[in-house]
DNA sequence: CAATATACCTGGATGC
DNA sequence: TGCATCCAGGTATATT
């Protein structure tokens, strides 16, 4: 489930196998996304192209082209990137699928197509930058990532912490897994009604999510996969959870059995003891 | 406008 | 064993 840690690890692992390599053919499933695949725009400004560098905003990966065309990837829920032999069989949803200049080959895998692929032409390249960024969240790793702001986003507002948090307009790359940890570790309860959150507490949210993301991100993301970086070992390793989906065991803190909610149609967890309902 | 519900998908777990 | 049902969650869109 990529949140913004399993997006930044596959990041950093394709850098080295991509950077320099040169596109030379695309192909693809078939099958459309969450959107439709735009193969004439990938056949136009994609291929052909050698890809400079890879950058992230949210939970989008962005392929910097030399020639300054974009592509966009997004993982939605079960989206792979991998890299291996032109000769290596295919899998089932291989949806697009990049051939580079050294008999390597980009593949992206996603059973449920919740992904998306994007492709912004050379000539429009600010103005797509600017208006895809103007779209996302503030970054958590972010200097806009600022209690100040957090209580601006807040204002006035009755919904819960936890769907604020999960909010990509408001906030970038927080999904359902961390929104749940990162509470705990701050103390507070899902439902607390935004508005009421403190600047001390924001604070704590801010301080919590940078040290729940950051360990994220150097343990290897959280998804096991079988994303393989060009050094062949495995990209992901479990991240040892203290809430998500630890229903009716016991706190880590407290010993408290812990709490499974839905919230907002999400699986939502806390600790009773150590994340006390809000007075009313 | 704010908040919630639903659609989009497949595969794995569970129930009968 | 087979078949139905539910659940997982990121995001866009619809509804209240």
């Amino acid at each position: 489930m990529p949140e913004l840690p399993e997006v930044e690890v596959t990041r950093r692992g394709l850098l080295e196998p991509l950077s320099g390599r040169t596109i030379c053919r695309i192909t693809w499933s078939g099958h459309r996304l969450r959107t439709e695949i735009p193969r004439q725009l990938l056949a136009e400004h994609i291929a052909g192209q050698q890809i400079r560098t890879i950058d992230r905003r949210a939970k989008y990966l962005l392929l910097r082209m030399a020639g300054n065309a974009t592509l966009l990837i997004h993982l939605g829920m079960t989206g792979k990137l991998g890299v291996m032999a032109e000769a290596t069989a295919r899998h089932k949803h291989d949806h697009l699928v990049l051939l580079l200049d050294n008999g390597m080959e980009l593949r992206f895998n996603d059973s449920r197509r919740f992904g998306a692929i994007a492709v912004w032409p050379a000539e429009h390249a600010l103005a797509c930058e600017r208006e895809f960024s103007g779209k996302e969240g503030l970054e958590p790793f972010g200097d806009q990532f600022t209690p100040k702001n957090l209580l601006r986003l807040a204002r006035n507002r009755q919904v819960a912490v936890k769907s604020l948090l999960m909010n990509a307009r408001l906030i970038a790359g927080i999904g359902n897994i961390y929104a749940n940890e990162l509470l705990f570790a701050a103390r507070i309860h899902p439902l607390t009604p935004a508005g009421r959150l403190s600047a001390r507490q924001w604070q704590r949210i801010i301080a919590e999510a940078r040290q729940v993301l950051q360990t994220a991100i150097e343990a290897g993301g959280s998804t096991i996969a079988d994303f393989l970086g060009a050094s062949g070992h495995p990209g992901y390793f479990q991240l040892q959870f203290k809430v998500y989906g630890r229903k009716g065991l016991p706190c880590l803190e407290c010993g408290r059995p812990l709490i499974k909610t839905s919230q907002a149609g999400r699986a939502t967890y806390h600790c009773p003891l150590c994340q006390p309902t809000p007075r009313p």
